[in-house]
DNA sequence: GTCTATAAAGGGATAGAC
DNA sequence: GTCTATCCCTTTATAGAC
C-alpha cells in the first residue's frame, strides 16, 4: 500500500468522524444524551448505523470525546480574548458576544452540551473528573479576568469566584432561554455585563 | 360499599399518586426524562413496578401532569409575592429567595424540571403549547412587576420583556450551577437583582 | 389495591458480506 | 471503508393471580 493511499484513507476517516461529531453535538445539545439514538446521529450524518462503530467504540465514547474537545475549544477562546483585547471589560464583552454568536450551529449547542455534561450522572468517576477539571480551569480564567477588572476599577468589588459564577450563570441561562424559542431575545454583551460593571460616580475611591 | 370505604380508597389513591409524583420530580429533574426509568420512580416511591400503571397511563402521562402542576404552583408563588409585599423590588427579592430556598427537595428540582420541559422535544404539540402558555403567563407576570418597578423608580429603564428574560435567565442559570455541585454558592436575592436595580444618583429624573 | 410474571418494543452493539 | 441483517439486553407496558 502506497503512502499516498494511506493518506487518503486517513482523510476519509477524519471526515467521517467529524461528520458524526458535528451531528452528535447538535443532537446531544438539543435532546440530551439519553434521548439521542445512535440512529439519530448516523441519520443526520448520512451514514449507516453500522459504520458508527467503525469510528467510535460506543455512544459514550463519542460523547466523552466531543465534550473534552469542546472544553478545549472554549478554553482556547478565553486565551484569544486575553490576547486580542487589553481591558478585562473588553475581554468579557468579546467572550460573551462570541458565546452567543453563530446562529445555532456554532457556539450555542456546544455550550449547552457542556452544561449538560457537567450536570449529568451517567459518566464514570474518572471521566467526570476530567471534564469538571477542565471546566473549573475555565472558570478560574474568568475569575482572574474579573480580578484584573476589579483592580483596574472596571468591575464592582466582591468575591471574584462568586462574581464569576453569577456571570457564567447568566450567560448559560440566556443560552438556554434562547435555545428554546419561547422568548428569544438578542443578547447584548453590554447588558450581560450590567451586573459586573462598576457604575461611575459611586464609591470611586481608586 | 359504604361511603366511608370509598373515602378511604380515594385517600390511598391520592397518597400513592403523590408518592410517585414526588419521586418523579426529583428523578426527572436530576436525570432528565429519557434517562429516568419507570423502575427508578417506583423504587424511590417504594412501590411495585406494575402498580405504576394503576395510577398513570404512561411515563409521559405522569410527566405532563407533574409539569402542569408545578407551573400552577409557581404562578401561585408569584401571586403570593404580590400579596405579601408592596414594592416591586421586595416582590422579586422574595420570589428569588423562595426559588433558591429549600435545600434541594423543595424549590430547586421543580424549577429545573420546568426548564427541561420547555426545552424538550418529545411532547405532542398540544401539550407543549399548554406548558409554554402557562410559562409565558408566568413571564408576563414578572414583566408587569418590572414595569411597576420602573414606574416607581426602583428598577432601571429598558424593555421590560427583555429585562424579565435577563432576570429569569440568571435565576435559572444559578439553579443549574448550584444543582451540579461544582462551584456552589449561596445565592443572594440582592446580588441577583443587581442587574435590575436602579443605582441611585444617576439619571434620577423621577 | 397490590404484586409477580410476561409480553412487546426499542435501541445499543456485533457479524459478516461487499 | 461501508452496508444490511441480526443479536440481545433494557425498558415500557400488560395480564392475571392474590
Amino acid at each position: 500500500m502506497s503512502p499516498r493511499k494511506n493518506e487518503k484513507i486517513q482523510e476519509i476517516r477524519d471526515i467521517r468522524q467529524h461528520e458524526l461529531k458535528e451531528a452528535a453535538i447538535e443532537l446531544f445539545g438539543t435532546k440530551g444524551y439519553a434521548a439521542t439514538k445512535i440512529s439519530d446521529i448516523t441519520n443526520k450524518a448520512e451514514q449507516s448505523h453500522g459504520l458508527f462503530y467503525h469510528y467510535f467504540k460506543s455512544k459514550e465514547d463519542l460523547y466523552v470525546k466531543v465534550i473534552l474537545e469542546l472544553l478545549t475549544v472554549i478554553i482556547g477562546t478565553v486565551d484569544q480574548a486575553e490576547e486580542e483585547h487589553d481591558s478585562p471589560l473588553k475581554q468579557l464583552e468579546w467572550l460573551t458576544e462570541v458565546t452567543h454568536s453563530g446562529s445555532l450551529r456554532d457556539g450555542v449547542h456546544r455550550h449547552i452540551l457542556i452544561m449538560q455534561a457537567l450536570y449529568s450522572d451517567h459518566l464514570t468517576q474518572e471521566v467526570k473528573e476530567e471534564i469538571v477539571g477542565k471546566y473549573r480551569f475555565m472558570v478560574e480564567r474568568i475569575e482572574h479576568i474579573i480580578i484584573r477588572g476589579q483592580i483596574s476599577g472596571e468591575f464592582i468589588e466582591g468575591d471574584a469566584e462568586e462574581l464569576a459564577v453569577y456571570h457564567l450563570s447568566l450567560v448559560h441561562g440566556l443560552l438556554l432561554t434562547n435555545a428554546r424559542k419561547i422568548s428569544p431575545i438578542k443578547v447584548s454583551a453590554e447588558k450581560v455585563l450590567r451586573q459586573l460593571k462598576r457604575h461611575p460616580g459611586q464609591g470611586d475611591d481608586q
